[in-house]
DNA sequence: TTGTAGGCGTTATCAG
DNA sequence: CTGATAACGCCTACAA
């Protein structure tokens, strides 16, 4: 493999004007210019990219931290997010933290050792001690699809509070009283945590008393939303309606009311959360609360690179989200036995 | 930032040591490591992988190049991919090529320019010039989702053709006599074109003759299913299934079905290909050829590491899939005016 | 406009 | 078991 050095020998100039017609090439001479051009054809030269980032000290290189890119909406800012750091030539490196702490902790050391410029991570855990050590070391980091509105923390996403709110409402709405909640373990997910307290809100505001047996925490998963609803339908007074935590479980529960032979909408209504795409080629198609994936990651790592270019002090931004009336909710209607 | 020099200063040692209780613990005496350790502590000192990456020329990172992380089979290799490599102390860099060629050399370009030791590309080409000249450097790599069986390449696949053949087959041994095909586009995939090729053989086996007016090729997405099957069925005489060949497709197409007013799977037959979780979540759950889409990600992590460890010889491996009969796909019934 | 030379943080090779 | 020192490939003052 070739270095500037070779080029440098066969063009007859030194490394720095090869260092510069690579760099800023209209700081060399035309002719000059040439002459190194040819040379590195000639010698088939592959830039180093990693001996670059080494004495600049940018790796031109950040680190993207999912809970787990198999669900769709992760692979959704993901890509947002790619889209935006590729338009300036910065590559991601991606991890998945499966909901786990240490996991999570490890990979950002890993992505801190190998020198990334900077971090977008969606966390398990937004106070633990690795986002602390990060805003110690002032290093740059945003949170993507958090619920932090204020703070020393840059963070995007969408007010989850609010959101299972509205999910709530809508129910409220359509007359269901008793509504079940099949949510994602809060222990590993705050945003969970922030809409089941937007639901018990909207519940208490609308005179409907809570009942904790109609709060189940599963696995985020299409299993999880499978089995929850199965274990409702169970009790003896079921729900008439469930609001799903995000729309994996929501599917899942689809499927798994359809198992025991509940006919949809009519027997139960589901709303999901999340917004993504395939929720709307179901059937009956999900209801749910509409995050905007895309941009949140595109957001995300502009409010990153912000951060990276002048140390900007910490920014939240809350994206809006919306409601998306489907098939998969309905009136409410006294059961007939 | 502190670096070896500083700790060894603090401990009183050569960079040498302080670089040994990095790498190697055992080979320092016991006293002189706690010595080291204990300075590393107190100027927190960070590793960096670069510069460490930079002598050893080895950057522990690889490549992935995927059409686009938003399709859940990509998502769930990435997967199997990220395990195996996470496994072994390796980072990857992830790049969407969007079934773009120009878009794939720019990102093998820059993984190799980012010094990656091997590459896993799930191509858009895999007889284009990026391919040919990364032959010539004999850089590590391996295509996934790969139809290629022999030749100077290693690659991780299935057999398209035949899964193209058995998706046809299961229709027309359900009675279906006039079948159509909604394809990924040809000159982008040439897993679609196997699989199309498979479909054509299929029907000549069974004596039904072929009709291009019962191929439609489009992009590969959920709305691409969905605008084809009406094109389909505005025909004069419409298909009574349709192989889709992909599940994403497959769902467009059972959404654009319904909304032309189509009772499915009674007036339609769909069958799809992939596998993805979702596709047995949906009504009526989905008929489609299984591939073992993480499982292919770790064998082609693990072909690409062997690649990487000994330069060995390339390696074709074809891996089963397998027909899952579900609901979307029923026996062929006259239709009744 | 171009060249010289030092340095980035780590590992590897030899001695000791 | 430990230390000195030369790389690695590139960038960047500074000098010419």
């Amino acid at each position: 493999m070739s270095t500037i050095h070779d080029v440098a020998k066969l063009a007859g100039v030194s490394t720095a004007t090869v260092s510069r017609v690579i760099n800023s090439p209209d700081k060399v001479r035309s002719i000059t210019r040439g002459k190194v051009q040819q040379a590195m054809e000639m010698c088939r030269y592959k830039y180093n990219a990693l001996a670059r980032g080494f004495v600049t000290k940018k790796s031109n290189t950040i680190g993207l931290i999912v809970p787990n890119i198999n669900n769709p909406v992760f692979a959704e800012s993901t890509l947002g997010i790619q889209d935006y750091a590729s338009q300036h030539n910065i590559q991601v490196i991606l991890g998945n933290s499966y909901y786990q702490q240490d996991l999570e902790a490890g990979l950002i050391n890993t992505f801190l050792e190998k020198q990334v410029d900077g971090l977008i991570i969606t966390t398990a855990n937004p106070k633990g001690g690795q986002i602390k050590s990060l805003l110690d070391d002032q290093f740059p980091f945003v949170q993507l699809y958090s619920t932090i509105k204020k703070g020393p923390v840059s963070a995007v996403g969408i007010d989850n509070y609010k959101g299972g709110y509205e999910a709530t409402l809508h129910l409220v709405e359509l007359g269901h009283r008793r509504i079940g909640m099949i949510a994602g373990r809060f222990n590993v997910s705050d945003r969970s945590f922030h809409r089941w307290h937007g639901y018990k809100k909207c519940l208490r505001d609308n005179d409907i008393s809570y009942d904790s047996s109609l709060l189940l925490q599963t696995d985020y998963a299409l299993s999880g939303g499978r089995e929850c609803v199965k274990q409702f339908m169970g009790l003896k007074k079921r729900p008439s309606a469930i609001f799903c935590s995000n729309d994996y479980l929501a599917l899942g529960a689809i499927k798994g009311a359809r198992e025991i032979g509940l006919v949809l909408p009519q027997d139960l209504s589901i709303i999901g959360f999340d917004g993504i795409q395939i929720a709307s080629y179901v059937t009956p198609s999900l209801t749910t609360i509409q995050q905007p994936a895309y941009e949140m990651g595109k957001i995300g790592a502009d409010v990153l690179f912000q951060q990276m270019a002048d140390g900007n002090k910490p920014v939240q931004k809350m994206l809006d989200f919306k409601l998306i009336t489907r098939e998969s909710t309905v009136q409410y209607k006294v059961p007939n036995k």
